[in-house]
DNA sequence: CTGTATGCAAATCATTTGCAGCTTA
DNA sequence: TAAGCTGCAAATGATTTGCATACAG
């Protein structure tokens, strides 16, 4: 069940692709691939949705960026670690913070105790107010 | 901020919506509009898939239906209660269980003792093995 | 130079909507 | 009967893809 090396395909750098990760990083929001098209364009006018897309699937590809299902259809993109984690999401301002996974452990301990329910995998959001918004 | 009353309208209870709700219900395990169309099409030859999108709709307005995307940009249906709870998805069979939210605040509490997150508002799946597939 | 990435425009595909005819209450 | 539904077909809107050109290494 190994991930199979497939003949080393090289990755380049490029601007539209250091912009995206840039972007990414300092916002620490969900976005939307429009959403970042826009804030782009401006900067880099030849920039094209479908690169924002192309580097979008690239990023998550290699876990540097995490991906969600927004409410209106659309989806929504953030910079994130690829360490087993969840996300605390400020209703304020969007913040996007990430949930170390001691408390999570303790959780399904108690899940298994009380429901009889075998935890494998979870995936959480939470919804809150972060320690600049309170 | 109430919900204003908007002149009453009646529901009609149809043999389409019924044969949606039937099935959603004797199924319990994250439905595509596309499977529904496909389970019920053999028995009403002039359903639509169209009908099958409002009825979704109408029933996750009710609160007697819950939807989330699925891993490839479709959205996926089950039937559920109204009241709040999260749910236990069996990786072997698909079904959905509900868990109650006593263990989920009992971890709210652990969550907020530990990285001082006020914790609002929550969305949780839980992937492992029903009592069934155990 | 050579393998990658990009822009552009066209193609997909799930979901939504307008409308005239059909049903339910 | 009237208020709600439904099927049908066409419209929408996000995301994807083919291809010729531009660029990173």
């Amino acid at each position: 069940m190994q991930q199979q090396p497939r003949s080393v395909r090289t990755i380049y750098a490029t601007s539209a692709r250091r912009a995206i990760v840039d972007l990414l990083k300092s916002e620490r929001r969900y976005l939307t691939a429009a959403t970042i098209f826009a804030a782009l364009k401006p900067a880099i006018p030849k920039l094209a949705l479908s690169t924002v897309y192309r580097t979008l699937e690239l990023l998550v590809g290699k876990g540097t960026v995490s991906t969600r299902a927004e409410t209106n259809g659309e989806a929504g993109f953030v910079f994130c670690t690829d360490a087993h984690h969840h996300h605390a999401i400020c209703t304020a301002c969007g913040h996007v913070d990430e949930v170390d996974c001691d408390a999570m452990e303790r959780f399904k301990l108690d899940l298994l105790q009380n429901q009889s329910f075998v935890l494998d995998e979870h995936a959480v959001e939470f919804f809150g107010r972060c320690a600049r918004c309170r």
